[in-house]
DNA sequence: AGGGGGCATGAAACCGGTTACAAAGAAGAC
DNA sequence: GTCTTCTTTGTAACCGGTTTCATGCCCCCT
């Protein structure tokens, strides 16, 4: 028989009340009665049912994690963040449950939900403002609760690195405008140039796909197209090391010749990448705090992550 | 306020136990009764509390998930067994909780777990067994539920369609014999040759890593060291994928010289791979179905899912 | 000694459902 | 017309906790 608070309560001779009380610790028990409960409790073997305590707190300690179709989970950086969700969630005993496309007939049982963001994000953050479950998301949007990286901040430290390693001529290797990320950091990039381009300083972009194939593409085709930079920065790590690849098959020495900067910090695809390099345990931290801050309230707070550069050896003096 | 069963139940005149066998349709109610409580049941927009619900019912609706540090959940197998226990899930409106590392502080809220094969696999159904957690592994393990492809089968139906189409020199491509899933493939391989190795079939095994630069590696260095097979096996189709990469930098025309066939059916990976296709969304719903039937009674249950070949463009007879 | 304040605790209501049991009413058998 | 049986429904206990409120007790102050 599964045992239960009102077991404790019998044999230490105290209410179901006092249990409660020494289980959660909030009103004062005296320290004897305390010191039973627990023993009693510890020689049982007592665990408190999850379930009961939901009930009556009605508050789940759950999360809802929805993950948008379109959204790559193969990405090394969507695993990144999927992991440290776990660690974080770990850390403050909540679990955490990932919804399906549909949620039509998902019955809520969490309390607020951490929404990745998509094309489709306009949709679904409508039906979760129906049901009434506050959201957070991971990424830019107006009206809702954000967390994101410092992507213009990222840009324009790129961009500054570059600068004063001595290069001259850029080249920026990025998506098209779609997406906010990109549209931030290529405004990053280019505001750290702003009081350079008159100094001579010249920088193209060219855009495509936002992998290791598109990335190398871009590269491969702007040198062909007759662009000699001498510093590269890559909207994605993916993108940075198909860049790589292509300077490789070129015969263009890293850094020697070109210096190639990525950005999010997967140092894992390729050792010794210069990135930008996203703090991504601080946003899955910022990300879970705001989201169970949320419950209740409907507040909206955007929590911006700083980056840091990671040096790595791509990244070098311009030529001379 | 939130609108509960016995808010139903005034405003529809009857009482809370009869609204309980409306939602439930157990016990049978009147038609006029029923129609009645459903139309208060929508006007008021009501929906069951299913953390209430859990409680009274003791079951939890919900599965744990339990991937091994080791596993690569950057797999494209990985993702697609991960995708197809969602839409599983969700059909059967269950919920499904990823669950840390480490559980020795994870409060059970889940019925039962479904545990991702590793190495570490011995100590994990340790602690759930400890716990009173029923399990059940998607792989092979003695002594526990478990849910797998066909691999002897597999093996043996490459090994079949290779010989059927008039190769006679093989090649196979795998990784060591630490794990369960190669041993199996490599052994319904060699059966399906052991009758013809007799009448002049030539098969020679080597082993590296199961990756897409595993699969090149070895079938580079393979035909370099003077193996001239007409039929490659490989283990998964990533080594596939590499395989098919090394032979057209060897400049080996495919299938024209020599046929590849690989293991999982992950047709994404290379446009027209031959195969032997696993049906990922039948080994998802076993899965589901072993471990729901698994609450309660402790009956230990092997399901073993077909596989069939997917032809593709990479197999084909025999050069003359 | 009497009164006030604070701490420790028990009793009971509550969270939102399910379900065993009893009772009422209708239908059918004789 | 009465007895039995079946269907439908209400009542209340229960799932396993939390929390409000009241009470008892001890201590301190005047």
């Amino acid at each position: 028989m599964k045992i239960t608070i009102g077991e404790i309560a019998r044999q230490a001779n105290v209410s179901k009340g006092t249990v409660s009380r020494v289980i959660n610790g909030k009103s004062t028990v005296a320290e004897n009665t305390r010191k039973n409960v627990l023993a009693v409790m510890k020689r049982l073997g007592y665990e408190p049912d999850p379930v009961a305590r939901e009930l009556s707190m009605r508050t789940k300690h759950t999360l809802g994690i929805w993950v948008g179709a379109g959204e790559n989970r193969l990405s090394p950086y969507f695993n990144r963040i999927w992991r440290a969700l776990l660690r974080e969630m770990q850390l403050r005993a909540t679990q955490f449950v990932e919804l399906p496309e549909d949620i039509s007939h998902v019955r809520t049982r969490f309390d607020a939900v951490l929404v990745f963001n998509s094309d489709e994000v306009d949709a679904r953050l409508g039906l979760l403002r129906d049901r009434g479950v506050p959201a957070v998301l991971i990424g830019h949007h107006p009206g809702i609760s954000c967390v994101a990286p410092d992507d213009v901040g990222g840009g324009r430290l790129a961009g500054l690195s570059l600068l004063s390693l001595g290069h001259r001529s850029l080249l920026h290797l990025t998506v098209g405008e779609e997406a906010q990320w990109a549209r931030d950091r290529a405004e990053g990039f280019r505001s750290a140039l702003a009081g350079a381009t008159l100094a001579g300083v010249k920088v193209a972009q060219v855009c495509g796909e936002a992998s290791v194939l598109g990335g190398y593409r871009l590269m491969r085709d702007a040198w062909r197209a007759g662009h000699r930079p001498t510093g590269v920065f890559c909207a994605t790590d993916e993108m940075a090391v198909g860049a790589l690849g292509a300077l490789a098959d070129l015969g263009v020495g890293v850094p020697a010749q070109v210096s190639v900067v990525g950005f999010d910090g997967l140092v894992e695809l390729h050792p010794g990448l210069a990135s930008v390099g996203q703090d991504i345990p601080a946003i899955a931290h910022q990300a879970v705090s705001l989201a169970l801050a949320a419950i209740g309230k409907d507040s909206v707070r955007k929590t911006v992550v700083p980056v840091s550069l990671i040096r790595g050896t791509t990244l070098g003096p311009a030529p001379a």
